[in-house]
DNA sequence: ACTGATTGCCCC
DNA sequence: ATTCGGT
DNA sequence: ACCGAATGGGCAATCAGT
């Protein structure tokens, strides 16, 4: 199959709004794929990978846009130039390729399986020079690629195809491709889906094997089952009016962990499928001595602890172990962990998913040593009156953990993110005002407008701003039109898509989390900043004080 | 052998 | 992770 | 209600450059 076909589905996919539309777009192109099915709908979310394994290409933009230069005999800078320009490195590329210079050849058009299997290639290239190779893998396809065609290698490359096609695009195109648009259909590919985490399978099931073949497809061990996740609730009030049989556990701050065992063979998963099983022996070891089962899936937080006072350390001590690969054993005595462990997915030779949680709780405490050291179940209640719920709510903020999660006991286990299945409550900090010193043009639809904010509190003893790090989110559109409005004036110089600012302006910002930082002059940082309004009664040493800061990091 | 830049469906 | 906008 | 895009701090690994 030429690639040219497919760049012209990315085009159609591109020019519609409608999800409608973009289903009958992408199951046309899966209809007329035939043996590249797979390879297609990996490709249709720019992905090349399942989502379990290795995936590390390698190479982003810095180093694709070396390759696109090279390609097109375009000089480099200019090929920057663009990307600034544009915000998008997939459109420098298409400019690149028109404007390449009579020196290098056009000498052909791209196919799929070509496109696919180099760029997947990308990541089997190690050691000295392997940069090198990758650069030229990607100049070679945009050697022989069209404007259009090398817009969409490159997005590909760098994981951004914007084309407002995810699972859910891909999950109704399998199903109206090869099935029907019915509901049956969609849910059958979706269930699928979730316990494959693997569309290749799950459409080239649908295409041969039809309603049946991917009825068949149902957990299987080691084969990690997409995660249920936890929506916000705003309170506890709010989180058990909206749950019928209320079962609340403390949330902690840890790594959500999926463990398999298989012939008494452990291995442990993250939330996004990664098997680090190596990183955490002693995990191993642990579900080896206290749980009582050849054959299981078990979830659990791991929550990391100081081995001298045995409270909670911060993520960021625990995080230095998830991708650790030296010397193991020593970060393993340096930050022990405990594994609260507070589901069972699968059991003996069957799947749990469609269980309630009360007889999948109940399964668990039967394998679960009760005087295990490691594995414990997750602190929990249920709760017979709202004052027993936010009892227990404080007892978990006392014990210093996150919060809680109120799930429903009579629900099956849904993976994913749904309403009515699970919810967390977690305090709200108290917001910060702070001065905005530096500013970014944003991405993709947002490329016209100053977001991407850095920000600043005043340190009073040296009377000057201190950064204490950025703004991710909750800006409307019409808030970041304001803000860009607000700062143009005050642009003293830029840099690339990044402009330096007079410090006028201050805003409110909420965070979940102080957090210790070497990346900042003021040594603190924030975890997950979010916009909350403009102070337009502030001026830059009106913003909070570093004390303030400090004072809030001992305090939480 | 060291440093700095870059990367990641990373973890949160 | 969180938040916003489109459907 | 759902989906997709766009964005944060901080970590270890990797590799280019010296």
């Amino acid at each position: 199959m030429e690639y040219r076909q497919l760049v012209a589905t990315y085009d159609r996919l591109d020019a519609t709004a409608s999800t409608i539309e973009k289903t009958e777009i992408l199951a046309t192109a899966f209809e007329d794929a035939g043996e590249l099915l797979p390879e297609l709908t990996q490709l249709a979310r720019g992905r090349l990978f399942a989502p379990w394994e290795p995936d590390d290409l390698g190479v982003s933009s810095s180093l694709t846009a070396r390759a696109i230069a090279n390609a097109t005999g375009v000089a480099h800078d200019r090929v920057e130039a663009w990307y600034r320009e544009t915000g998008d490195l997939g459109d420098a590329a298409a400019l690149a390729v028109e404007n390449r210079s009579q020196a290098t050849l056009f000498s052909g058009t791209l196919d799929v399986a070509t496109v696919y299997e180099t760029l997947r290639g990308l990541a089997d290239y190690e050691g000295a020079g392997s940069q090198d190779r990758r650069i030229d893998d990607i100049a070679g396809l945009l050697a022989d690629a069209d404007p259009d065609e090398a817009r969409y290698v490159v997005r590909t490359v760098v994981g951004a195809m914007r084309l407002g096609v995810g699972e859910g695009t891909i999950r109704d195109a399998v199903a109206a491709a090869f099935l029907d648009d019915s509901e049956e259909a969609v849910s059958a590919v979706e269930r699928a889906y979730e316990v494959t985490n693997d569309f290749r399978t799950v459409s080239e099931t649908a295409r041969t094997r039809g309603l049946d073949g991917l009825a068949s497809l149902g957990v299987e061990l080691f084969r990690p089952v997409k995660a249920m996740l936890a929506r916000k609730a705003e309170s506890v009030a709010d989180a058990l009016d909206s749950t019928e049989r209320p079962l609340l556990e403390y949330k902690y701050d840890g790594m959500r962990a999926k463990i398999h065992v298989r012939d008494g063979e452990v291995r442990v998963f993250t939330r996004r499928l990664e098997d680090v099983t190596a990183q955490f022996p002693d995990i191993v070891a642990a579900v080896e001595a206290e749980l009582d089962a050849e054959n299981a899936i078990v979830e659990a937080e791991v929550v990391g602890y100081d081995p001298e006072t045995g409270g909670p350390i911060p993520f960021q001590e625990l995080s230095k172990r998830i991708k650790r690969t030296s010397d193991i054993e020593e970060l393993a005595a340096e930050y022990p962990v405990t594994v609260r462990v507070f589901d069972l997915l699968y059991r003996g030779d069957g799947s749990l998913l469609d269980s309630p949680l009360v007889e999948r709780l109940a399964r668990l405490d039967d394998l679960l040593d009760a005087d295990g050291e490691t594995l414990e179940r997750a602190t929990h209640l249920q709760p017979e009156s709202l004052e027993d719920a936010e009892a227990f709510y404080g007892d978990a903020l006392e014990a210093g953990q996150e919060g809680i999660i109120v799930k429903n006991l009579d629900a099956a286990y849904q993976p994913g993110s749904r309403v009515g299945y699970m919810l967390k409550v977690k305090p709200t900090m108290e917001p910060l005002d702070l001065a905005v010193v530096q500013a970014k043009w944003s991405e993709g639809r947002k490329s016209e407008w100053l977001g991407r904010l850095r920000l600043a509190c005043w340190d009073a003893e040296r009377e000057e701003l201190r950064e204490i790090g950025r703004i991710f989110s909750g800006l409307t559109d019409d808030e970041l039109r304001e803000l860009t409005a607000k700062l143009e004036p005050l642009v003293r110089s830029v840099e690339g898509r990044t402009a330096k600012l007079r410090p006028e302006v201050v805003i409110e910002v909420e965070y979940e989390e102080i957090q210790s930082s070497t990346t900042y002059d003021s040594g603190y940082a924030l975890r997950f900043p979010r916009f909350g309004g403009f102070r337009e009664d502030l001026a830059p040493e009106d913003a909070d004080r570093l004390e303030r800061v400090e004072r809030l990091y001992e305090e939480q």
